[in-house]
DNA sequence: CTTTTTATAGATCATGCGATCAACAATAGT
DNA sequence: ACTATTGTTGATCGCATGATCTATAAAAAG
Protein backbone atom coordinates (compact mmCIF):
# COMPACT_ATOMS: atom_id res chain seq x y z
CA UNK A 1 0.00 0.00 0.00
CA UNK A 2 2.45 2.85 1.19
CA UNK A 3 4.55 3.13 -1.99
CA UNK A 4 7.68 4.13 -0.27
CA UNK A 5 10.64 2.24 -0.36
CA UNK A 6 11.92 2.32 3.51
CA UNK A 7 14.97 -0.26 2.21
CA UNK A 8 16.57 2.65 0.61
CA UNK A 9 18.17 5.13 3.37
CA UNK A 10 18.60 1.84 5.12
CA UNK A 11 20.64 -0.16 2.76
CA UNK A 12 20.34 0.17 -0.09
CA UNK A 13 22.15 3.73 -1.43
CA UNK A 14 25.29 3.71 0.13
CA UNK A 15 25.69 0.80 2.10
CA UNK A 16 25.10 2.38 5.17
CA UNK A 17 22.43 0.53 6.49
CA UNK A 18 21.74 2.17 9.53
CA UNK A 19 25.00 1.74 11.21
CA UNK A 20 25.74 2.43 15.10
CA UNK A 21 27.99 5.38 15.84
CA UNK A 22 29.34 6.19 18.38
CA UNK A 23 27.27 9.52 20.61
CA UNK A 24 30.11 11.89 19.70
CA UNK A 25 30.32 11.50 16.48
CA UNK A 26 25.97 10.93 15.36
CA UNK A 27 25.64 14.06 17.44
CA UNK A 28 28.38 16.34 15.89
CA UNK A 29 26.26 14.74 12.68
CA UNK A 30 22.99 15.59 13.75
CA UNK A 31 23.84 19.16 14.19
CA UNK A 32 25.83 19.67 11.22
CA UNK A 33 23.35 18.86 9.41
CA UNK A 34 20.38 20.85 11.20
CA UNK A 35 22.62 23.80 10.74
CA UNK A 36 22.06 23.57 6.96
CA UNK A 37 18.29 22.30 7.41
CA UNK A 38 17.04 25.09 9.72
CA UNK A 39 19.07 27.35 7.55
CA UNK A 40 17.18 26.23 4.73
CA UNK A 41 13.63 25.98 6.32
CA UNK A 42 13.53 28.43 9.23
CA UNK A 43 13.58 27.56 12.77
CA UNK A 44 10.74 26.44 12.64
CA UNK A 45 11.34 22.86 10.62
CA UNK A 46 10.21 19.79 12.17
CA UNK A 47 12.00 17.30 13.77
CA UNK A 48 10.64 14.98 11.39
CA UNK A 49 12.33 16.26 8.05
CA UNK A 50 15.66 16.66 9.71
CA UNK A 51 15.77 12.84 10.64
CA UNK A 52 14.65 12.05 7.18
CA UNK A 53 17.99 14.03 6.12
CA UNK A 54 20.00 12.49 8.35
CA UNK A 55 18.26 8.74 7.44
CA UNK A 56 17.57 8.36 11.09
CA UNK A 57 14.28 8.33 13.29
CA UNK A 58 13.26 11.10 14.43
CA UNK A 59 12.97 9.48 17.75
CA UNK A 60 17.02 9.36 17.86
CA UNK A 61 17.26 13.35 17.70
CA UNK A 62 15.07 13.12 20.89
CA UNK A 63 18.19 10.65 22.54
CA UNK A 64 21.24 13.12 22.02
CA UNK A 65 18.64 16.59 22.50
CA UNK A 66 15.89 16.34 25.49
CA UNK A 67 14.40 19.07 23.27
CA UNK A 68 14.09 20.88 20.20
CA UNK A 69 15.17 24.08 21.77
CA UNK A 70 18.02 22.51 22.83
CA UNK A 71 19.28 21.38 19.75
CA UNK A 72 18.65 24.40 18.67
CA UNK A 73 20.93 26.01 21.06
CA UNK A 74 23.26 23.64 20.01
CA UNK A 75 23.01 24.91 16.00
CA UNK A 76 23.49 28.55 17.26
CA UNK A 77 26.74 27.43 19.01
CA UNK A 78 27.97 25.30 16.41
CA UNK A 79 27.50 28.25 13.83
CA UNK A 80 28.86 31.43 15.84
CA UNK A 81 31.23 29.77 17.30
CA UNK A 82 35.15 30.50 16.46
CA UNK A 83 33.29 32.71 13.98
CA UNK A 84 35.50 35.41 15.14
CA UNK A 85 38.53 34.20 15.48
CA UNK A 86 40.66 35.00 18.41
CA UNK A 87 43.81 36.79 16.69
CA UNK A 88 41.95 39.79 15.34
CA UNK A 89 41.97 42.20 17.66
CA UNK A 90 45.85 42.49 17.86
CA UNK A 91 46.11 42.14 13.96
CA UNK A 92 43.71 45.32 13.94
CA UNK A 93 45.70 46.77 16.38
CA UNK A 94 49.05 46.63 14.81
CA UNK A 95 50.05 49.51 13.72
CA UNK A 96 53.29 48.46 11.99
CA UNK A 97 50.84 48.22 9.62
CA UNK A 98 48.22 50.64 7.73
CA UNK A 99 44.78 50.70 9.04
CA UNK A 100 43.62 50.47 5.58
CA UNK A 101 45.41 46.97 4.93
CA UNK A 102 44.14 45.81 8.79
CA UNK A 103 40.49 46.49 8.11
CA UNK A 104 40.85 45.05 4.37
CA UNK A 105 41.94 42.57 5.78
CA UNK A 106 39.73 41.64 8.34
CA UNK A 107 36.84 42.41 6.11
CA UNK A 108 37.82 40.42 3.77
CA UNK A 109 38.03 37.25 5.42
CA UNK A 110 35.08 38.08 8.15
CA UNK A 111 32.65 38.62 4.75
CA UNK A 112 33.93 35.18 3.12
CA UNK A 113 33.20 33.23 6.43
CA UNK A 114 29.71 35.00 7.06
CA UNK A 115 28.63 35.57 3.56
CA UNK A 116 27.07 32.27 3.21
CA UNK A 117 23.63 30.96 3.51
CA UNK A 118 23.40 29.05 6.52
CA UNK A 119 24.76 31.48 8.72
CA UNK A 120 23.22 34.22 7.62
CA UNK A 121 19.95 33.10 7.60
CA UNK A 122 20.42 31.24 11.19
CA UNK A 123 21.67 34.52 12.29
CA UNK A 124 18.86 36.74 11.27
CA UNK A 125 16.22 33.43 12.28
CA UNK A 126 17.87 34.03 15.70
CA UNK A 127 18.08 37.27 16.18
CA UNK A 128 14.45 37.94 15.12
CA UNK A 129 13.50 34.69 17.41
CA UNK A 130 15.36 36.97 20.08
CA UNK A 131 18.01 34.42 20.76
CA UNK A 132 20.42 35.22 24.11
CA UNK A 133 23.23 33.92 21.84
CA UNK A 134 22.54 36.51 18.90
CA UNK A 135 22.61 39.83 21.59
CA UNK A 136 26.09 38.12 23.19
CA UNK A 137 27.90 37.69 19.63
CA UNK A 138 27.01 41.18 18.51
CA UNK A 139 28.33 42.50 22.50
CA UNK A 140 31.54 40.43 22.08
CA UNK A 141 31.55 41.78 18.53
CA UNK A 142 31.36 45.45 19.42
CA UNK A 143 33.86 44.29 22.05
CA UNK A 144 36.97 42.95 20.40
CA UNK A 145 36.56 43.92 16.90
CA UNK A 146 34.64 47.42 16.81
CA UNK A 147 35.51 49.35 19.85
CA UNK A 148 39.44 48.18 18.68
CA UNK A 149 38.65 49.74 15.43
CA UNK A 150 37.47 53.30 16.84
CA UNK A 151 40.38 53.31 19.01
CA UNK A 152 42.74 52.85 16.19
CA UNK A 153 40.77 55.44 13.94
CA UNK A 154 40.96 57.94 16.47
CA UNK A 155 44.81 57.85 16.75
CA UNK A 156 44.98 58.56 12.92
CA UNK A 157 42.04 60.66 12.66
CA UNK A 158 42.66 64.43 11.30
CA UNK A 159 39.64 65.87 10.41
CA UNK A 160 37.65 67.82 12.61
CA UNK A 161 35.02 65.65 13.63
CA UNK A 162 36.06 63.03 15.76
CA UNK A 163 34.63 59.46 15.50
CA UNK A 164 32.45 57.70 17.52
CA UNK A 165 31.29 53.82 17.61
CA UNK A 166 28.04 54.94 14.85
CA UNK A 167 31.13 55.30 12.62
CA UNK A 168 32.05 52.16 12.99
CA UNK A 169 28.33 50.38 12.85
CA UNK A 170 28.10 52.13 9.71
CA UNK A 171 31.01 51.02 8.02
CA UNK A 172 30.56 47.30 9.18
CA UNK A 173 26.68 47.42 8.74
CA UNK A 174 27.32 48.89 5.12
CA UNK A 175 29.65 45.63 4.74
CA UNK A 176 26.87 42.87 6.17
CA UNK A 177 24.09 44.45 4.69
CA UNK A 178 25.69 43.14 1.42
CA UNK A 179 25.69 39.18 2.89
CA UNK A 180 21.38 40.45 4.10
CA UNK A 181 21.06 41.22 0.42
CA UNK A 182 21.91 38.14 -1.17
CA UNK A 183 21.00 35.79 1.40
CA UNK A 184 17.63 36.91 3.24
CA UNK A 185 16.36 38.64 0.86
CA UNK A 186 18.01 36.87 -1.93
CA UNK A 187 18.62 39.70 -4.01
CA UNK A 188 21.98 39.20 -7.16
CA UNK A 189 24.91 40.36 -5.26
CA UNK A 190 27.66 42.31 -6.51
CA UNK A 191 30.10 40.62 -8.98
CA UNK A 192 33.45 41.24 -7.03
CA UNK A 193 32.54 41.91 -2.81
CA UNK A 194 35.76 42.53 -2.53
CA UNK A 195 35.83 46.12 -4.41
CA UNK A 196 32.75 46.79 -2.34
CA UNK A 197 34.37 46.34 0.60
CA UNK A 198 37.56 47.73 -0.12
CA UNK A 199 35.82 51.08 -1.26
CA UNK A 200 33.67 50.88 1.83
CA UNK A 201 36.87 51.47 3.57
CA UNK A 202 38.04 53.85 1.77
CA UNK A 203 34.54 56.16 2.39
CA UNK A 204 35.53 55.71 5.85
CA UNK A 205 39.03 55.99 6.24
CA UNK A 206 38.43 59.26 3.76
CA UNK A 207 35.74 60.74 5.60
CA UNK A 208 38.67 61.33 8.92
CA UNK A 209 41.30 62.25 6.59
CA UNK A 210 42.92 58.60 7.17
CA UNK A 211 45.40 58.07 3.89
CA UNK A 212 46.00 54.35 2.81
CA UNK A 213 49.55 54.43 4.08
CA UNK A 214 48.24 55.81 7.51
CA UNK B 1 -14.09 24.40 36.18
CA UNK B 2 -12.87 26.43 33.61
CA UNK B 3 -11.91 29.07 35.99
CA UNK B 4 -11.64 31.97 32.53
CA UNK B 5 -14.30 34.78 32.91
CA UNK B 6 -15.10 34.72 28.92
CA UNK B 7 -17.20 37.60 29.79
CA UNK B 8 -14.99 40.51 30.21
CA UNK B 9 -13.47 40.95 26.70
CA UNK B 10 -17.42 40.31 25.39
CA UNK B 11 -18.71 42.87 27.65
CA UNK B 12 -18.01 44.20 31.12
CA UNK B 13 -14.31 45.87 29.53
CA UNK B 14 -14.98 48.58 27.91
CA UNK B 15 -19.07 48.19 26.81
CA UNK B 16 -17.96 46.31 22.94
CA UNK B 17 -20.20 43.54 23.89
CA UNK B 18 -19.46 42.15 20.91
CA UNK B 19 -20.73 44.62 18.14
CA UNK B 20 -21.63 43.36 14.93
CA UNK B 21 -19.13 45.32 12.78
CA UNK B 22 -19.57 45.80 8.57
CA UNK B 23 -17.46 43.33 6.48
CA UNK B 24 -14.89 46.41 5.86
CA UNK B 25 -14.52 47.36 8.79
CA UNK B 26 -13.80 44.23 10.58
CA UNK B 27 -11.36 43.59 7.78
CA UNK B 28 -9.59 46.19 8.43
CA UNK B 29 -9.46 45.93 12.01
CA UNK B 30 -8.47 42.45 11.74
CA UNK B 31 -5.52 43.45 9.57
CA UNK B 32 -4.39 46.01 11.84
CA UNK B 33 -3.81 44.26 14.91
CA UNK B 34 -2.07 40.77 12.81
CA UNK B 35 0.50 43.69 11.55
CA UNK B 36 1.62 44.12 15.23
CA UNK B 37 -0.09 41.00 16.59
CA UNK B 38 2.89 38.95 13.51
CA UNK B 39 5.71 41.63 14.15
CA UNK B 40 5.78 40.24 17.50
CA UNK B 41 6.15 36.91 17.77
CA UNK B 42 6.37 36.26 14.19
CA UNK B 43 4.98 34.53 11.37
CA UNK B 44 4.05 31.63 12.91
CA UNK B 45 2.11 33.21 15.59
CA UNK B 46 -1.36 31.64 15.99
CA UNK B 47 -4.66 32.39 14.81
CA UNK B 48 -6.09 31.84 17.94
CA UNK B 49 -4.17 34.32 20.16
CA UNK B 50 -4.64 36.73 17.47
CA UNK B 51 -8.20 36.49 17.78
CA UNK B 52 -7.94 36.79 21.34
CA UNK B 53 -6.52 39.77 21.07
CA UNK B 54 -8.79 41.34 18.67
CA UNK B 55 -11.27 39.91 21.06
CA UNK B 56 -12.95 37.33 18.92
CA UNK B 57 -13.52 34.09 17.82
CA UNK B 58 -10.78 32.74 15.89
CA UNK B 59 -13.00 31.15 13.74
CA UNK B 60 -13.99 34.63 12.25
CA UNK B 61 -10.57 35.36 10.99
CA UNK B 62 -11.58 32.51 8.57
CA UNK B 63 -14.58 34.19 7.38
CA UNK B 64 -12.31 37.26 5.92
CA UNK B 65 -9.57 35.14 4.75
CA UNK B 66 -9.71 31.87 3.67
CA UNK B 67 -6.75 30.41 5.00
CA UNK B 68 -3.75 32.06 7.52
CA UNK B 69 -1.72 32.60 4.25
CA UNK B 70 -4.25 34.65 2.92
CA UNK B 71 -4.12 36.73 5.56
CA UNK B 72 -0.24 37.31 5.55
CA UNK B 73 -0.94 38.34 2.21
CA UNK B 74 -2.87 41.08 3.59
CA UNK B 75 -0.52 41.91 6.64
CA UNK B 76 2.15 42.01 3.89
CA UNK B 77 0.50 44.75 1.74
CA UNK B 78 -0.79 46.71 4.35
CA UNK B 79 2.85 47.05 5.82
CA UNK B 80 4.21 47.54 1.90
CA UNK B 81 2.14 50.10 0.93
CA UNK B 82 2.04 53.26 0.56
CA UNK B 83 6.02 53.47 2.41
CA UNK B 84 6.85 54.54 -0.71
CA UNK B 85 5.52 57.75 -1.00
CA UNK B 86 5.09 58.51 -4.71
CA UNK B 87 7.05 62.03 -5.53
CA UNK B 88 10.25 60.82 -4.14
CA UNK B 89 11.37 60.47 -7.59
CA UNK B 90 10.52 63.88 -8.25
CA UNK B 91 12.04 65.22 -5.38
CA UNK B 92 15.27 63.35 -5.76
CA UNK B 93 15.92 64.28 -8.89
CA UNK B 94 14.85 67.74 -8.35
CA UNK B 95 18.29 69.83 -9.38
CA UNK B 96 17.41 73.09 -8.12
CA UNK B 97 18.14 71.70 -4.39
CA UNK B 98 21.90 70.18 -3.74
CA UNK B 99 22.23 66.64 -3.85
CA UNK B 100 23.45 66.37 -0.20
CA UNK B 101 19.77 67.99 0.67
CA UNK B 102 17.73 65.73 -0.95
CA UNK B 103 19.36 62.75 0.51
CA UNK B 104 19.30 64.16 3.59
CA UNK B 105 15.04 64.40 2.97
CA UNK B 106 14.74 61.32 1.97
CA UNK B 107 17.30 59.14 4.32
CA UNK B 108 15.31 61.10 7.06
CA UNK B 109 11.43 60.92 6.41
CA UNK B 110 12.63 57.08 5.12
CA UNK B 111 14.23 55.99 8.26
CA UNK B 112 11.28 57.91 9.92
CA UNK B 113 9.04 55.29 8.55
CA UNK B 114 10.88 51.76 8.53
CA UNK B 115 12.43 52.36 11.50
CA UNK B 116 9.82 51.17 13.08
CA UNK B 117 9.27 47.84 14.98
CA UNK B 118 6.36 46.04 12.83
CA UNK B 119 7.86 47.04 9.57
CA UNK B 120 11.15 46.01 10.37
CA UNK B 121 10.40 42.55 11.74
CA UNK B 122 7.64 41.49 9.44
CA UNK B 123 9.71 42.85 6.27
CA UNK B 124 13.05 40.71 7.82
CA UNK B 125 10.14 37.50 8.40
CA UNK B 126 8.87 37.91 5.10
CA UNK B 127 12.54 38.03 3.76
CA UNK B 128 13.48 35.37 4.95
CA UNK B 129 10.46 33.36 4.23
CA UNK B 130 10.79 33.99 0.57
CA UNK B 131 7.92 36.32 -0.01
CA UNK B 132 7.66 37.14 -3.27
CA UNK B 133 6.31 40.63 -2.53
CA UNK B 134 9.83 41.59 -0.38
CA UNK B 135 11.52 40.86 -3.63
CA UNK B 136 9.37 42.57 -5.49
CA UNK B 137 9.55 46.16 -2.82
CA UNK B 138 13.26 46.12 -3.54
CA UNK B 139 13.13 46.05 -6.80
CA UNK B 140 10.84 48.81 -6.85
CA UNK B 141 13.22 50.27 -4.24
CA UNK B 142 16.21 50.11 -6.29
CA UNK B 143 13.71 51.13 -9.62
CA UNK B 144 12.22 54.17 -8.36
CA UNK B 145 14.61 55.63 -5.35
CA UNK B 146 18.17 53.71 -5.94
CA UNK B 147 18.63 54.26 -9.76
CA UNK B 148 17.83 57.77 -9.55
CA UNK B 149 20.28 58.47 -6.70
CA UNK B 150 23.10 56.74 -8.86
CA UNK B 151 22.00 59.23 -11.83
CA UNK B 152 21.98 62.27 -9.41
CA UNK B 153 25.86 61.38 -8.45
CA UNK B 154 27.55 60.29 -11.66
CA UNK B 155 25.98 64.03 -12.84
CA UNK B 156 28.15 65.74 -9.86
CA UNK B 157 30.49 62.90 -9.27
CA UNK B 158 34.38 64.75 -9.59
CA UNK B 159 36.52 61.84 -8.49
CA UNK B 160 38.39 59.00 -10.78
CA UNK B 161 36.33 56.22 -9.84
CA UNK B 162 32.56 56.80 -11.10
CA UNK B 163 29.75 55.35 -8.89
CA UNK B 164 27.83 52.31 -9.28
CA UNK B 165 24.79 50.59 -8.25
CA UNK B 166 27.00 49.16 -5.33
CA UNK B 167 27.97 52.22 -3.98
CA UNK B 168 24.22 53.39 -3.67
CA UNK B 169 23.14 49.89 -1.90
CA UNK B 170 26.14 50.71 0.43
CA UNK B 171 24.69 53.87 1.57
CA UNK B 172 21.67 52.46 1.93
CA UNK B 173 22.25 49.20 3.89
CA UNK B 174 24.92 51.22 5.94
CA UNK B 175 21.39 53.39 7.34
CA UNK B 176 19.17 50.70 7.23
CA UNK B 177 21.01 49.00 9.13
CA UNK B 178 20.63 50.78 11.95
CA UNK B 179 17.55 49.47 12.40
CA UNK B 180 17.92 46.14 11.80
CA UNK B 181 20.35 46.50 14.87
CA UNK B 182 17.63 48.07 16.74
CA UNK B 183 14.48 45.83 15.91
CA UNK B 184 15.94 42.97 14.97
CA UNK B 185 18.69 42.64 17.05
CA UNK B 186 17.32 44.04 20.25
CA UNK B 187 20.79 45.91 20.56
CA UNK B 188 20.41 49.90 21.60
CA UNK B 189 20.48 52.24 18.54
CA UNK B 190 21.92 55.60 18.01
CA UNK B 191 20.67 58.80 20.43
CA UNK B 192 20.05 60.70 17.33
CA UNK B 193 19.99 58.59 14.01
CA UNK B 194 19.57 62.19 11.82
CA UNK B 195 22.99 62.31 12.91
CA UNK B 196 24.62 59.33 11.82
CA UNK B 197 22.54 59.03 9.03
CA UNK B 198 24.14 62.77 7.99
CA UNK B 199 27.39 61.57 8.11
CA UNK B 200 26.34 58.83 6.20
CA UNK B 201 25.94 60.65 3.46
CA UNK B 202 28.62 63.03 4.06
CA UNK B 203 31.05 59.91 3.49
CA UNK B 204 29.12 59.20 0.56
CA UNK B 205 29.58 62.66 -1.19
CA UNK B 206 33.08 63.19 -0.07
CA UNK B 207 34.25 59.91 -1.43
CA UNK B 208 32.54 60.89 -4.91
CA UNK B 209 33.79 64.93 -4.78
CA UNK B 210 30.48 66.61 -4.21
CA UNK B 211 30.37 69.19 -1.58
CA UNK B 212 27.12 69.77 0.22
CA UNK B 213 26.32 72.67 -1.84
CA UNK B 214 26.55 71.00 -5.26
C1' DC C 1 -43.69 44.39 14.85
C1' DT C 2 -42.27 40.75 11.65
C1' DT C 3 -39.25 38.86 8.45
C1' DT C 4 -34.88 38.45 6.18
C1' DT C 5 -30.14 38.76 6.03
C1' DT C 6 -25.62 37.82 7.57
C1' DA C 7 -21.87 38.79 10.99
C1' DT C 8 -20.43 36.14 14.75
C1' DA C 9 -19.92 32.40 18.13
C1' DG C 10 -19.16 27.66 19.65
C1' DA C 11 -18.22 23.16 18.89
C1' DT C 12 -15.56 20.09 16.34
C1' DC C 13 -12.54 17.91 12.83
C1' DA C 14 -8.06 16.60 10.87
C1' DT C 15 -3.51 16.80 11.09
C1' DG C 16 1.18 17.74 12.15
C1' DC C 17 4.40 18.11 15.63
C1' DG C 18 7.23 17.49 19.86
C1' DA C 19 8.07 14.08 22.95
C1' DT C 20 7.96 9.25 25.27
C1' DC C 21 8.83 4.38 25.84
C1' DA C 22 9.39 -0.38 25.30
C1' DA C 23 11.55 -3.56 22.25
C1' DC C 24 15.37 -4.58 19.18
C1' DA C 25 20.03 -5.25 17.40
C1' DA C 26 24.88 -3.80 16.71
C1' DT C 27 29.03 -3.68 19.10
C1' DA C 28 32.40 -4.54 22.95
C1' DG C 29 33.95 -7.28 26.74
C1' DT C 30 34.76 -11.80 28.60
C1' DA D 1 30.46 -18.32 21.54
C1' DC D 2 28.02 -15.96 25.18
C1' DT D 3 26.62 -11.96 27.65
C1' DA D 4 26.13 -7.12 28.80
C1' DT D 5 25.74 -2.71 27.09
C1' DT D 6 23.58 0.83 24.66
C1' DG D 7 22.66 3.10 20.15
C1' DT D 8 18.54 2.84 17.41
C1' DT D 9 13.94 1.82 15.94
C1' DG D 10 8.78 1.77 15.66
C1' DA D 11 4.66 2.69 17.61
C1' DT D 12 2.15 5.93 20.10
C1' DC D 13 0.67 9.75 23.11
C1' DG D 14 -0.87 14.52 23.97
C1' DC D 15 -1.43 18.72 22.40
C1' DA D 16 -1.73 22.78 19.51
C1' DT D 17 -3.14 24.54 15.31
C1' DG D 18 -5.51 25.59 10.85
C1' DA D 19 -9.80 25.00 9.11
C1' DT D 20 -14.99 23.72 8.83
C1' DC D 21 -19.82 23.76 9.90
C1' DT D 22 -24.08 24.78 12.10
C1' DA D 23 -26.63 27.46 15.32
C1' DT D 24 -27.34 32.18 17.10
C1' DA D 25 -28.39 36.94 17.34
C1' DA D 26 -27.68 41.63 15.75
C1' DA D 27 -28.93 44.64 12.42
C1' DA D 28 -31.54 45.85 8.14
C1' DA D 29 -35.75 45.59 5.28
C1' DG D 30 -40.63 45.35 4.87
Amino acid sequence: MDGRLESENAESESGTARRRLPPKERREQIVNEAVRFFAEVGLEGNTRQLAKRLGVTQSLLFNYFATKDELLEAVYEKVYLDRLSPDWPDRLTDRTVPLRARLLAFYTEYSGLIFERDWMRIFMSSGLAGAVLNRRYLMHLGDVILRPVLAETEALARGETRPTMEDIWNLHGGIVYIGIRTHIYGMPGPDDPETVIAQSIDKYLLYFGIGPED
